[in-house]
DNA sequence: GGCCGATACGTACAAGCGTACGCAATATAT
DNA sequence: ATATATTGCGTACGCTTGTACGTATCGGCC
């Protein structure tokens, strides 16, 4: 009876705790869905006790929150980022293709995590403002080199291009993206 | 003592319960996402007690997958039958416009269900197949009209100006559509 | 160097879940 | 008309969930 059977768990330093939890969250969202996405899912993810979890956020809304904003940002980064590079309308052009054949059909994980905020925003206001914030700041990005106008179509035909290749078994493949693209900016 | 306070609800004869239910499904899944989608929702929405999914269905993912399947089955029918009317190209042009601004943008019903579907069809084996039969059928249904090329990268803008719409706030107006669906065919 | 607020950790609890199952009633076959 | 299979109905059970909360421990300010 000296050794208890579980022992307390050594206390950890961890500042920067809530913010790896957020990605383990991400993480979760994207292997499991937001409807396996649990308290304890993405403790176990982060490896930390469950009542951490209820220390550093008041519901499992405002992590999924956090979260998605989190992807948001990121996806809309890099596409903010592509598109200063570029110098002229052929620059821009190219990195549209770059956009769509690398970054958004090149990591899964990504592909996923939007899917399942579209999803959320359905039924989540706080969510739907996240999308429409990413969906004006993808437009803004497009607008340097295009027309508004054009910039909305392209956006929706990226969009297209993008979920469709995801869900396909036989995904598109760079040189038909490109030609999907040239041929509506022809 | 005499009168047992909830007596036994009498006894229905509902042959069809069984497919009452799966719309039932397709209610509740529109309304509070897969995620939301219980046995017992499902059963107070077809007002049936509970007793009544385990008997009628093997578990809730043959609800699902049966409930996902007859919504494919019914957007393709309206898909084959607006495009096989059509009768030269301009009038399959048309018949798209139609398809994306009144038949799929106009019911947020359908919308939210085929973005549940796609989402479900990422961890769903069996309703990933569900989802590319589905997409083979409306390229097979665009065909009639177009080479295999356009079929494929129309389907994605039809799937991109879809989402985007129903995603936005202010979404496209019909001309709008009529625009960039002509601007990629022009 | 000692306090104390911030953080870490474990656990308890009520609610809702999928599913199983027993019994009652009726449609149908004989 | 009787027997039988099908269908309807209620309820119980074990499990997971979100959340609350008590206690332990530490970093950083005086």
């Amino acid at each position: 009876m000296s050794t208890p059977a579980i022992p307390r768990r050594q206390r950890r330093h961890d500042p920067g705790r809530r913010d790896r939890l957020i990605d383990a969250a991400l993480t979760v969202i994207a292997e499991r869905g937001v409807a396996g996405t649990t308290h304890r899912e993405i403790a176990r993810a982060a490896d930390v006790p469950l009542g951490s979890m209820t220390y550093h956020f008041a519901s499992l809304e405002e992590v999924l929150a956090e979260a998605f904003t989190r992807h948001a940002d990121a996806v809309a980064r890099v596409f903010d980022e592509r598109l200063s590079a570029a110098r002229d309308r052929d620059e821009a052009v190219e990195a549209v293709i770059t956009l769509v054949a690398d970054d958004l059909l090149g990591s899964r994980h990504d592909l996923v995590l939007t899917a399942e905020l579209y999803v959320a925003a359905a039924r989540n206001p706080a969510l739907l403002a996240v999308t429409q914030a990413w969906m004006a700041r993808s437009r803004q990005a497009l607008e340097r080199h295009f027309d508004a106008t054009t910039a909305r179509e392209l956006d929706a035909l990226i969009e297209g291009l993008t979920l469709h290749s995801a869900l396909s078994t036989d995904p598109m493949t760079p040189e038909q993206i490109r030609h999907a693209i040239h041929r509506y900016l022809r």
